[in-house]
RNA sequence: GUGACUGUAGUUCAAUGGUAGAGCCCUGGAUUGUGGUUCCAGUUGUUGCGGGUUCGAAUCCCGUCAGUCACCCCA
């Protein structure tokens, strides 16, 4: 039997409207607030990654799918959709030149790792960018959106944490602070936050280890050595979400994977996704866009995990059924009602039938099953006699008609 | 990349080293042209794959592949 890669899900129709209500609900989320769908490409050339999210972070140095193509050029399937937002942004030079610009778009991402729960390799995310304007209105804004979603999504016991880890300059005098700190400590720390102390500093904050616990618990918070500009900033933010009722919880020791942001970075979590934590990140990336060779534009946005959306929702109701489920006796009766369906369909009404069954029991059956509102019954009897009959498969009321009144009967249908 | 656990029917799971089973699903039947509930009957297997131990392996051992979960990290 063929199989399917690991890490990747088919998904089944079954779940297809609980996944489509998520999308639903962003797609009108955004739109609200007048953010429009970009379609960005599944693969790009790898040095958009590389550079974008940054050669040292472990998306870019162990998750990437990268090929080459015939030409010998280096490819990869998209990690993430930030940085092709980007660079769809900035080699466009119509939408460029805009401000506050703004995208939303969904789609497959590709990382390389262990599958486990709430993790893929082939996995969905939509996300929201905005360029053009540093205000924090528009931190807030995008902030405030993956909120509603999650309200509008029925998501219980999410918290939203939010940092700010200053710009460029601010945040090198920290890192100097907190290597200052933690240097005399290293010996007693993991080896993982050894290697953190040169690579990525601000990673220090994160570790999770018993060993690093004691040493972590008086580390610098970043709050207090940010610039002015900055801490003006983060505050403006946190005062817009709290006076429109956005519960947050502000941790200085949120730092983010990913080389690029700036001031705000935030995290969606929940205690139950597994190993899992977060269903939503983003935060401001003020100098991405200068990064890849566009004007300086100040930049904000977020991404969401559809899969860990899934996981989070209760079930939902089963699909809802068909309208008419077509009932036949075989070989002259098929020819008769095969005739009705386009005039059926014409009328928005959605039809099944079981051509190779003939006992009535049988097909009954499928049209249970199948969650039919309706059976359409002419058999050899009905054609016999000029009727059809109409059952409600609801009531397991029966009603007769004259077959000759077909079209009065489909519109009298279209009223109620 | 590292680690732990699990692989038996379409599915969920049983089976002291001794003839591979059950529920659900599916198919058919219970006044032959009427579903759901109920009752009856029936189909379904290279026990993931390859070796080894044994008179005998689903069961024990080794390898391999797959899945799940966790770590690192992330949505």
């Amino acid at each position: 039997m063929l199989k399917k890669p690991p890490g990747i899900e088919d998904v089944f129709p079954d779940r297809i409207t609980k996944w489509n209500h998520i999308l639903n609900t962003a797609a009108d989320v955004f739109s609200m607030f007048n953010y429009r769908e970009i379609i960005i490409p599944v693969i790009e050339f790898t040095e958009v990654f590389a550079r974008g999210i940054g050669a040292d972070t472990d998306i870019v140095s162990k998750e990437m799918f990268t090929f080459e193509d015939r030409g010998g050029r280096s490819l990869t399937l998209r990690p993430e959709g930030t940085a092709s937002v980007v660079r769809a942004y900035v080699e466009n030079g119509e939408y460029n030149r805009l401000s506050a610009c703004k995208f939303f778009y969904r789609g497959q991402m590709f990382r390389a790792e262990r599958p486990q729960k709430g993790r893929l390799r082939q996995f969905n995310q939509f996300g929201a960018e905005m360029f053009g304007s540093g205000d924090s209105y528009y931190d807030y804004e995008v902030i405030l959106m993956m909120d509603l979603i999650s309200r509008k999504l029925n998501i219980k016991d999410y918290t939203l944490l939010i940092n700010s880890i200053g710009c460029k300059e601010c945040r090198e005098d920290y890192i100097q602070v907190l290597k200052a700190y933690y240097k005399p400590l290293l010996g007693s720390m993991c080896k993982d936050c050894n290697n953190r102390f040169d690579k990525n500093p601000l990673r220090l904050l994160d570790c999770k280890k018993e060993s690093c616990a004691e040493p972590k618990k008086d580390a610098p918070d970043i709050t207090g050595y940010i610039c002015d500009n900055c801490s003006n900033h983060h505050y403006r933010v946190m005062d817009y979400l709290q006076k429109s009722g956005v519960a947050y919880t502000e941790d200085p020791r949120l730092v983010r994977g990913l080389d690029y942001y700036t001031k705000t970075t935030f995290e969606f979590v929940t205690d139950k996704l597994g190993g899992q934590n977060a269903f939503a990140a983003g935060g401001r990336y003020d100098n991405l866009v200068e990064l890849f060779g566009g004007r300086a534009t100040p930049a904000v946005g977020f991404a969401s995990g559809i899969e860990r959306l899934f996981l989070l929702m209760d079930e939902e109701a089963g699909e809802t059924g068909i309208d008419y489920f077509l009932i036949h006796s075989g070989s002259e009766s098929l020819k008769v009602i095969t005739a009705l369906i386009p005039k059926i369909i014409s009328f928005n009404l959605s039809i099944d039938i079981d051509p190779e069954k003939t006992g009535f029991k049988a097909q009954f059956k499928k049209a249970n099953r199948e969650n039919a509102k309706h059976a359409l019954i002419i058999g050899d009897n009905e054609i016999e006699s000029g009727k059809f009959i109409v059952k409600d498969m609801i009531t397991g009321e029966q009603k007769i008609y004259d077959l000759d009144k077909f079209d009065h009967y489909l519109k009298s249908q279209i009223k109620n």
